[in-house]
DNA sequence: CATGAATGAGCGTTCATTCAT
DNA sequence: CATGAATGAACGCTCATTCAT
C-alpha cells in the first residue's frame, strides 16, 4: 500500500463512522478535516468529491460488519449455528462495535434512498447478495438435511433480514432493551423451526 | 380556522413529504419557499424555526398514516382482520399514497438517531404507542378467544413492527417488489398463527 | 391626550431606554414589539418610520434629564449650588434613574455622528443649549457677585460639560468607582473656583 | 509576515475606520467585503466571526492612537511637554488622521457598554492602562521637580482622561470648533498648573 | 386605530469545491 | 501529494416595512 492508498484508507477509517451516525446530508468536508487532522485540499487530492468519500466509506462500514460477521460464522459448523451468528452480532453492539452509528445498510437505504442514486444502488446490492448468501446457507443445510425440506429459502432469508433490521429499528426508536430482546426471541425461533 | 392556522397547515401539507423524503439535514427552507410559494419570512411567522416545522412536519405524517390504518380497520370487525389491515396498507404505497418517501417513523428513527433528540424522542413514543395499540388489539382478540391463549400480546406486537418496518427496508433496498411480498407472506403467517 | 398621543407617549416610555442602551442600529422593530406588547403595525400606525421613533426617544431621553435637573436646581438660590446639582444628578446614576444606558446627549453624538444626521443635529442642538443654560447661569451668578468676574462663562460651560460627559465615560470605561469619584472631584473644584 | 497574516492585516486595516465610524452593530459583512473586494468566505477563512474582526481591529485602532502618541513624545524631554503631547494630537484630526470616526476608546466605550462585553473590556483595560501611563509620567515629572509636590498623580491622569474625551465629545456634538478649543484652553491650563 | 400576515432584502455563517504554490 | 487560501452559492434566520382586514 504506497503513501496515496494509505491516506485514503486513512479518511476512511476516520469518516466511516461519522457518516454512518450523521448521514450523507449530515457530513460535512470540516468533518472530516477535524476528523483527519488533514486539510480539504488533501481530501480533495484523493477523493473526487464528497459523493467519492461517501461510497467508500459505506464499503467500508458494509466490509466491517461483514467480516465480523463471516469470522464469528467460520467458528460454527452446523448451518443453523451460522444463522444464528447474526442475531448474536446485530444484537450485540457493544460486543462487535462495527456499525457506529447503527447498520449502514439500514441508514444508507433510508437516507439514499429518495436523494442519492448511487448510495441507493450500492446499498441495494449488498441486500442483495447478503440475501443470497442466506439462501446458499439455507439450501446447504437442506441439503445435508439439517433444514426441513420444506423450509422456503428465499423466503426465510428475506424475512430475517426484515427481521434483523426490524429489531435494529425498534431498539433505537423506543430505547428499550426489551423490544430489541423479544424481536431476537422471534429471530431465534424462526432459525429453529427451519 | 383562522388565516395563520390555515397557513400553517398549509407550510405542513406542502413541506412533510419533502422532510419524509430527504430528511430533515436534506430539506432546506429554500426546499419550503419552492413549495409553497411563500417566502421565508412567511415561515418564520408561523413557526419559530426549522425545527419546529420538522416536528410538525414529522407529526402530519405520522397521524396520516394512523389515520388510513384506522379508518380502514373501523371496517372489520374480526380481530386477525383488524391486523392484517395493516399488512395492506403498508404493501400498498400505491393505495394508501400516504408515505411519500415511505414509513415516517422509520426515516425519522434513523436520521434523528444520533443528531436529532426532540424528532428521536417524538419518533420513540409514536412506536411506543403504536406497540400499545397492537397490544390491546391482540388482547381483545384473545378475550373472545378469536386467538390461541398461547400467543404472547407484547412478542407478537413488537414482531410485526419489526416485519412491518423490515419490509419497507428490503423492499426500498432491493426494488424487488417479490422481496416486499415474501416478508409480507411471512407477515400473514405471523397474524394467522396467533 | 387623545388615544394616538397616549399610544404614542406609551411607546416612548418603554422604547427610550432600549435605545439609549442599545443604540440605534442595535435597536430592533422587535425590541419594541416586545417591550410594548404592540405588534409592528401599531407602531407603524403612530411612527413613520424607525427613524422617527429614535428620535422621539431621544427627545424624551434628554427631556427626563433636563427636568430632573431642573426640579433640584429650583431648590437652590445660589448659583453654585445650581451648577453643583448637575455633579449631584450626573455622580448619582442610582438617585436619578433617568439615564438607563448612560447620558442620552453623548450616546446619540458617539453612535449618531457619522451615520444618523438628523439624530446627530438633534444631539447638537442639546449640548448647544445646555452650553446656554449654563452660561447664563454664571453669567447671573457674576451679575450678583457671587463669581469673581475674571471667570470666562463660555469656557467655563463648556469645560464643565466636556468634564461632566467625560466623567461618565472613565466610570463606563474602567468601571471603577473611584475614577468617576476623581474626576466629580475636579468638577467640584471648578465651580469653587468660580 | 506570510499570506494568512498579509490578508488578515489588510482585512483589519480596511475594516477597522469602518467599524470605528460605523460601530460594531452598525457595521455589516457586506461592508468588509465592499471595502477589501474579497467574498465573506476569506473573511471567515481568516477569522472566527464579526466578533473577532471587530476586537482586532479595535486593538488596531488603539494602537495606531498609541503609536502616534508615543512617536510625538519621544521629541520632547519635558514632561509637561511631553503631556501636552496629547493636547496636540487628540486636537488635530487633520494632522493625526488616526481616529477616522473618533477617538476608538470612547466610541466602544459608549457602545459596547450595553452590548458587548468582550469589547467592553478591551476598551476598559486600555483606559485603566492609559491612566497609569499618565500616572508615571506626571510621578516622574514630580521627581525631577518639574511638577509641584501637591499635584495628585491619579486625579490628575483621570481628569485628563476625561477632558480630553469629553472634547471629542463636545467638539462633534455641536460641530463648533471654537468649543474644542475652549476644552483644550482648559486642558493646557491644567498641565500648566501641575 | 390596531392587528395579523406577509414581503424582500439583508444578516452572520457554513457549504462543497478549486487551484496556485 | 498536500497545503493554504480563496471562491460563490447556499444555509437558517431577522430586519424594517407594508397593507388588507
Amino acid at each position: 500500500m504506497n503513501k496515496a492508498e494509505r491516506t485514503r484508507q486513512f479518511i476512511i477509517e476516520k469518516a466511516a463512522p461519522i457518516f454512518n451516525t450523521k448521514g450523507y446530508a449530515g457530513t460535512s468536508l470540516s468533518d472530516m478535516t477535524e476528523s483527519t487532522g488533514l486539510t480539504k485540499g488533501s481530501i480533495y487530492g484523493n477523493f473526487a468529491d464528497k459523493d467519492e468519500v461517501a461510497l467508500a466509506c459505506f464499503e467500508y462500514n458494509h466490509k466491517m460488519v461483514r467480516e465480523a460477521i463471516s469470522n464469528e460464522m467460520a467458528q460454527f459448523p452446523s448451518y443453523r449455528d451460522k444463522l444464528l451468528v447474526y442475531v448474536e452480532v446485530y444484537s450485540n453492539p457493544r460486543k462487535y462495535p462495527l456499525q457506529h452509528g447503527g447498520c449502514p445498510l439500514l441508514n444508507t437505504t433510508i437516507e439514499a434512498d429518495d436523494t442519492h442514486p448511487r448510495l441507493r444502488a450500492l446499498a441495494g446490492e449488498a441486500v442483495v447478495k447478503w440475501k443470497e448468501r442466506l439462501v446458499d446457507l439455507i439450501e446447504a443445510g437442506k441439503a445435508i438435511k439439517e433444514f426441513k425440506k420444506t423450509t422456503d429459502p428465499a423466503r426465510t432469508a428475506i424475512t430475517m433480514i426484515a427481521l434483523l433490521e426490524g429489531m435494529i429499528f425498534v431498539s433505537r426508536a423506543t430505547g428499550d432493551p426489551a423490544n430489541g430482546k423479544a424481536v431476537i426471541e422471534s429471530i431465534r425461533n424462526l432459525i429453529h423451526e427451519l
